[in-house]
DNA sequence: GTCTATACGCAGATAGAC
DNA sequence: GTCTATCTGCGTATAGAC
């Protein structure tokens, strides 16, 4: 029956999914996934072969599915400063939607760095940044901008946007803060990030 | 022996830091640590009864020290761009020490949080946040910078200066820094952080 | 206080019936 | 393809000898 595999298979992702993102891969055990699935271990080991080959799976997917966006507006045609709105609005949405991806994401970076570095590649980082340090320099030749290198630019507004998320649990508590509440102090803060960074730009 | 439990127990908390900090609650076992200290298993358990009491120790400890410092920068009697300027040397200096301090304290923030926030109260943030909003508004009645709320410029602040020592093992990955490259870039940007900082607040 | 031995449970993974 | 049963190993924690 291959429509049932399918849901089997696809309800096995999902609850992954779900799991790995709130426990990382050392937190989450087989066991947990296959009952988020309705489901045995027996059947999460019969189509992944193992623990780390459905995490492998899981996180490349949440890992291309924040920065494919991200990569997609650097290579567009777009002015720098649209750009960084863009991304800056483009991180915010995702981040709302899917507040446990950075924490999940930069984890893993630090402590499996090895399955991170083995999939880098296909984005090409060194060729996202290259193309914004191209741009950089013909505002700086206009005399619009000051010089700034392309990697300095992308940790300050990504530091600017994901922090907020990263530090979530602890603010919201501090600020007596609700989910939406605190959500709207996200949205408010686009702003406030695009100027923040135009501003120090701006000669 | 008194003295002799003394260094068992030390080293027992020493090579908890270490394994913690890299490997995280989940990942890290008592066997390890117990091998990191030279001791066993039954040692570890003897002195602090539990890895998760081992791991709130270890925890607070790193906690406390990271945080302990800007909280009293926060409390003296420096004018807002001075505190500013001194939480960003501070921090920068901290996280070039201890770089995997940051993924491990916002890691446990968001999986394990009942831990931290039992334990919150005693840095007493909403006073920390009251005076710096006190400062801010009297700054602003003079003219002299915008209005800002006193978290939204800590989140800034720390963002700018955490944010690339969480993605440092894919940042010197992609940029071919060594890791003392990578320090050096930290070092640059405290001056970059401060100025983007200032000039978003100057009026 | 320190070690060895061991209890006990659950982890991940496989075999084999259906 | 799905399930039950089971293997093997390691996890935390404890008991008891020295």
């Amino acid at each position: 029956m291959a429509e049932k595999d399918q849901n089997t298979e696809q309800a096995i992702l999902q609850a992954a999914r779900k799991v790995f993102n709130q426990k990382g891969l050392d937190g989450a055990t087989v066991q947990v996934i296959a009952d988020e699935a309705g489901t045995t271990k027996s059947m999460v080991n019969y189509y992944f072969r193992s623990k780390e080959k459905l995490f492998a799976a899981v996180f490349l997917s949440a890992f291309r599915h924040f920065f494919s966006g991200i990569a997609a507006f650097i290579q567009s045609d777009f002015s720098l400063k649209e750009k960084i709105e863009k991304i800056v609005e483009l991180d915010t949405q995702k981040l709302i939607e899917f507040p446990q991806l950075p924490v999940f994401i930069l984890n893993e970076i630090n402590r499996n760095g090895e399955i991170v570095f083995a999939h880098l590649q296909e984005l090409n980082p060194g060729n996202l940044f290259a193309i914004i340090d191209q741009q950089i320099d013909s505002e700086v030749k206009k005399g619009t901008i000051r010089k700034i290198k392309a990697y300095e630019l992308f940790m300050s507004i990504q530091g600017l946007t994901i922090f907020p998320i990263l530090c979530k649990p602890l603010m919201s508590k501090i600020l007596g803060a609700t989910e939406l509440e605190y959500d709207n102090i996200l949205l408010e803060r686009k702003k406030m990030i695009v100027e923040m960074i135009w501003k120090y730009l701006s000669v």
